[in-house]
DNA sequence: AAAAAATAAATTGCGCACAATTAAACATTA
DNA sequence: TAATGTTTAATTGTGCGCAATTTATTTTTT
């Protein structure tokens, strides 16, 4: 059977085993680094490979567009995308309509990644051995998880 | 009804609303957002806070100890170590009997912290706006998938 | 005991994350 | 239209996270 609600024992609450953040924080970094051999082999980091999927869905979009599907600003997302335009993977202009946005275009460099990345879904999938079924509770939950926060 | 289990539609796979890991991405630092006010008023930071929830239960560890139990490496934790030191919140001292291991002890300022964080955990979890039972299910789950993972 | 292997931290270097500030362009209002 | 306010990126500064290397100590093997 499974447990009742535990109980809120005082004492416990301030345990690592017994925080809701820790399991999130652990399991994320966990999951980065799972993806990193293959990554590494596109010269990828794993926010890159964000940008990416992103790209070859969508082909342009602002880094505001970006900072909001990724929730991540600009501080994060400027220096990042100039490494990626260094690699000449996209490219970054203003915007000639209004000269504050800047548009990111996906370039034929980029493209090429996605041939070489579209494995990569089914082997994480493997490494974390979670049928589909579970993966889409998974995901569920923490979409609502995350609709509470933003 | 639930959905059943996607069929693995070969063209959405590299979609980054399909993929497993940016949730748990997304999710964990949201959450760490969300414990900010929380730990701003501390002065602590998030790992700080994680690492003080181990001292609080053992009141001493070595680093190897801590980097076991948060699956983090020495590279993260020496200078976030040295700077919980010069907050006086922790020592940091040789083990006389094993010159290698460095031993963390809880100091009083330290320990001082733990009566003003003792909130956050109820109102972390009316944050997120889930049921004991539900955060139970959950924490199941992610401890499954870390297995996996590490 | 001397040499080799293993262990624990520290160090180095790079890339995020994010708060806070700045600067430029656009929109709105008086 | 001039002044004010808003929006978008870029910049600055701090603190992780982690791979790779280095240093010191201990253990194991010869």
């Amino acid at each position: 059977m499974a447990n009742s609600p535990t109980p809120p024992a005082p004492d416990d609450l301030l345990k690592l085993g017994n925080q809701l953040c820790f399991p999130f924080y652990a399991v994320s970094r966990q999951l980065t680094k799972a993806y990193q051999p293959y990554l590494q082999a596109l010269g990828l980091t794993y926010p890159q490979y964000l940008v990416l999927l992103l790209l070859w869905e969508h082909e342009r979009l602002t880094v505001k567009e970006l900072g909001e599907r990724l929730l991540l600003d600009s501080g994060t997302l400027t220096p990042l995308l100039k490494r990626m335009e260094q690699q000449q993977w996209l490219s970054r202009r203003r915007d000639p309509r209004d000269e504050r946005s800047v548009v990111i275009s996906l370039l034929p460099g980029g493209r090429a990644l996605e041939a070489q990345a579209c494995h990569i879904p089914a082997q994480m999938l493997a490494k974390v051995g979670l049928t589909l079924t579970e993966l889409d509770a998974l995901r569920t939950q923490l979409t609502h998880i995350l609709t509470r926060l933003t």
